[in-house]
DNA sequence: CCGAATATCTCGACAAGTCGAGTATCTCGG
DNA sequence: CCGAGATACTCGACTTGTCGAGATATTCGG
């Protein structure tokens, strides 16, 4: 294989990897019982850490009003608490609850530990390649 | 780092992967005017080819009288087409249309290029790793 | 202080998606 | 052939999610 066509062969696999992951998030939403825009909020705050209903309503396109719907589902299903910022009464902080998103990983537990499974079978060079290919590719 | 730091750095690496690659197609599909089912199914198609209106109604957890809809909804925006199968009459196979998945793929395309410029900073030797690894991991 | 601006929440009306039961068409074994 | 089973589609009722306008609470500048 050349350096070429291993190139397309990485963009095909990721393209792979994408449309499975997307479709498992969407079963596990289902299955727990979380609405798309409950699960796309749940994923905002797992990524960006604690936001506010305002910058939330940004993020997704959605509006106030059902920005506040979507975070009482959340909030009385256990997902993610309120907080009043201290400073500006105004706000609120939106922070996910970590025991529910542990028992959320849970369903994601056979891909990790597929994952470990492959990492098992690479020595460190090879995990030291892979670690900045993925930390290139996440931009951080 | 050791090893076991590697490996946690990649699992984390993962997460954020997969969280910020479910956003951006939660986006593009309502950019694009595509409800969540819609979209599912659209992914289903993209990994498995083309299925039955049975099939998807099994793999999605949908009734076969609402897939039927979805299906409609999809065809009438040029995603897919109904084709009747010529040796079992009673069946359809609803298959891709590919001009409108590589319009897409536009949606992708910054993606994709941030891709290709992390690939290009890499040698052969390190594609190949990379590549054995995205593999393993996609299962093919 | 006071008025304007900001942030969130409330709630009735509306839109979209889904179900479920029934219908139409086709296949296959006896 | 014919009847049972399979496959997809139709359509009315219902659930869910969303909007949008207004209400409430708080901050900030002058």
């Amino acid at each position: 294989m050349s350096a070429d066509e291993l190139r397309t062969a990485i963009q095909r696999s990721t393209l792979r990897f994408i449309a499975s992951a997307v479709l498992h998030n969407h079963a596990v939403a289902q299955r727990v019982g979380l609405g798309a825009s409950d699960s796309q909020l749940l994923s905002l705050l797992n990524l960006h850490g604690p936001l506010t209903p305002g910058r939330l309503a940004e993020h997704t396109g959605l509006t106030t009003g059902t920005v506040t719907g979507v975070i009482d589902r959340l909030e009385a299903a256990g997902f993610v608490r309120r907080e009043r910022d201290t400073a500006d009464r105004r706000r609120v902080l939106v922070t996910p609850v970590p025991e529910a998103m542990a028992a959320l990983g849970e369903h994601y537990r056979e891909h990790a530990e597929h994952l470990d499974a492959v990492l098992a079978a690479r020595d460190e060079a090879q995990l030291r390649v892979i670690a900045d290919f993925l930390a290139d590719l996440t931009g951080s």
